[in-house]
Parts: structure tokens; sequence; C-alpha cells
DNA sequence: CAGGTAGCGACAGTGACTGTCACTAGTGCG
DNA sequence: CGCACTAGTGACAGTCACTGTCGCTACCTG
């Protein structure tokens, strides 16, 4: 009965959720979720490369968002103010999936192989921004750079944002990448 | 006929990376590590917790080493500086292991698993740099901040490293963070 | 209505990892 | 010298993530 696997991908990725909150994802086998889904283990993986897999499915369109950003960004401006307006503007989207984002994160952060899988991703999305900085010109390495440094900076500023969600993003954002600029100008060279 | 087990682990060691590079990591069964270090597969598992950890035994003393530098360097220094004076002190270590750390840095980059690792030890790490700093009085999201982001300064440095050795890794050091300070005044504010 | 195709079930198989139990080579101690 | 004691191991059974394959059926397209 394959209207259009669709549905099917949406039980199993609501099951999946449900079941790893419930039992915790260690404790919680494939074959659970796909019962609870009303369909076969097989079929699990037919939609999600890896029983991980399932919480991450919103990245590739994330990553799609943020490059978009910098592509379009006006010229002139330093790499790093190119990432600062590309996080502002993909931060509207996260400030509407805020409910669902938190108990996510929180099985992330308890769940050591999703952790590694997040790390994963955002390393993947950090290189994809610094291959979108690239293509407006930026140097290789310096954009590796800006991308990594810019995303480090961009996760420190959400987590403030999370753990006291009546700031705006935008101002974390700010204050983030402001501190990113202190700390440049602590360095002394050749010491 | 347990000697002391040593013996054991690093022929498991040794058999794992030879067994690696020969016919890759996913084509590579944990029996056939064992059959080489003339063990079983349990014994195997009795030394590493997985099949990937074989290849990042040394990173507890990594770690140990670099926040060790971090609680000793002297009073005044800014976080960064702080960073780069215990980087520059590892470096010594890796520049004796480079030979070694090469071929394991092509597996690790041709084998997603064991990115997803090697990145979750970077985290881990920088995470205990900034334990480190936030022990010398460091605001605790800066210290975070500054760890994470002299890590990526310091992979980006790393890198370069390896790819003309023939300049020493200090000159890539300076040359790293000094771009990050090229960065951080790039910002421009509340744009 | 014939033919293709996409999504699925069923089944068998591999390989990473775990729990358990019994054995044995060393080690400390009287 | 002998006697527990322990750490490292082998043997074995079991779970579970993941894969390959085959055949079925609902849908779509002409």
């Amino acid at each position: 009965m394959p209207r259009s696997g669709a549905e099917a991908r949406s039980r199993l990725k609501q099951a999946a959720l449900e079941l790893y909150r419930e039992n915790g994802f260690d404790k919680t086998t494939t074959a659970e979720i796909a019962a609870r889904a009303g369909v076969t283990e097989r079929t699990f993986f037919r939609h999600f490369p890896d029983k991980r897999e399932v919480l991450f499915d919103g990245e590739a369109d994330l990553r799609e968002d943020l490059t978009q950003s910098v592509s379009e960004a006006p010229e002139g401006l330093a790499p790093l103010d190119i990432l600062l307006r590309a996080f502002k503007n993909a931060g509207r989207i996260m400030e509407r999936n805020l409910p669902f984002a938190e108990p996510r994160r929180d099985l992330i952060a308890a769940t050591p192989t999703l952790r590694e899988r997040n790390l994963a991703k955002a390393a993947t999305l950090a290189e994809a921004l610094a291959e979108a900085l690239r293509e407006r010109g930026v140097e290789d390495r310096l954009a590796r750079l800006a991308a990594h440094a810019g995303w480090a900076t961009f996760q420190h500023a959400t987590q403030a944002w999370i753990s006291d969600p009546t700031r705006g993003l935008d101002d974390y954002l700010d204050g983030a990448f402001a501190d990113l600029r202190t700390l440049g100008a602590g360095v002394q060279l050749g010491q």
C-alpha cells in the first residue's frame, strides 16, 4: 500500500523520536521503531541510512539555507560579517523550531553516539560554508578558518540563547561575534 | 599466557593499523585483527571499547599534555596566547610522531565513521581546554569560545604544516593565529 | 487496460559488540 | 615451597544494526 512513502517516513521519524525519549536511544531497537510506525524494520532502513540519521533529517535544508545566504550576501562584507548575516537569517527558522529542537538537543547531549553524529553534521556544514565563502573569492584556508571559527561562535550564541530565550537570538549572535573580535584583538604575536 | 596484557594490546594495535591500511577500515573485521594479533576477538574488545578506538589510543595523553600546559602558563597572558603556547608545546610531541600520524590521518579522512570519532575526540579535547582556561579564571562562555576557536586554528595550522613540513609547525601556528586576529578585526558590529 | 515502477514485506546473512563461565599463568604471602 | 588470589584470556551463546535479494502489490502512465 505505497501511497507516497512520505507518510511512512514521517511516522518512522515520529515513532523514533518518541521511543528515543521514552527509553533512551541505546535501549531502542530499530524493530521497535518500525513496529510503532506500522512497517517492517527493512523499511526503516530504506528511509534512513542508520538509526541516528532519523534525528538529523532537516540538516540538509539548513545547510542549503545557510550557503544560499552566503552566496547572496552583498559585496564588500568581511567573511565573518557574511556569516553573521547568514546565521541571523537561519535563526528565523530555528526560532520557529525551538519546541522541537530542545528535546532533540537533550537527547543528543545525553547520547555519545548521537553527539558524534551531530559533530559530523556540524563539520560538514562548516565545510559547506567554507566552500560558499571560497566561491565569493575568499582565500582557501582563510575561508575554512572563518567558517569553523564562525560556526563555533554560532554555537556559542545558540547555547546562550537556548538557556535564556527571553532575549532574541540576534542579540546573542552580535554578542558572540563581538567576543570573537575581543579574543582576536588579544593575540600577541611572536610571544 | 598473560604476561602483562600490554603486549597483546600493542600487537592488536599494530595488527589493526596494518589491516585497516591494507584492506580499508570497513572491510576489516575485528576477528581478522584478533587473528593477526594471535588472540581472540573477545580479547580485542577487552582492550578497546570498539573497532575505531584502536586508532585513538594516544588521545588522552595529548589532552593531558595540553591542559597541563594551560595550567602552567604564566600569568597575564590572553586566553588565545595561553592556547598558542600550549599548542607549541604539544607540537614538539607531534613532530616526533609525524611518520605514524600521516597514514593514520589519511585513513581517518577516507572513512566517515572514523572522521566522526575524530571530531568527537577533538571536541572533548576542546572542552578540556575550555575547562583548563576556566580554572585560570577565564569566564565560562568566553573560555569555551576561545578553546573551540583556538582548536580550529590549531587544526588549520596543522594541516598546512602536514602538506608542507619544510617550515616548522611553530611558524604555521603563528601564521594561523595571526589569521584569526585578522578575521576578528574585520568584524563590523551591528551591521 | 497493459506495462512500468516505487514502496514494501519476508527472509537470510554478516559483523560489531556483550555477558558469562571456566581456565591458567603469574603474584604475594605465609 | 605451597597456597590463595588476581588479571588476562579462550570459548560460547546471544543481541542488534545493517545489507542483499526476491517477489508482491498499489499506483501511475500511456
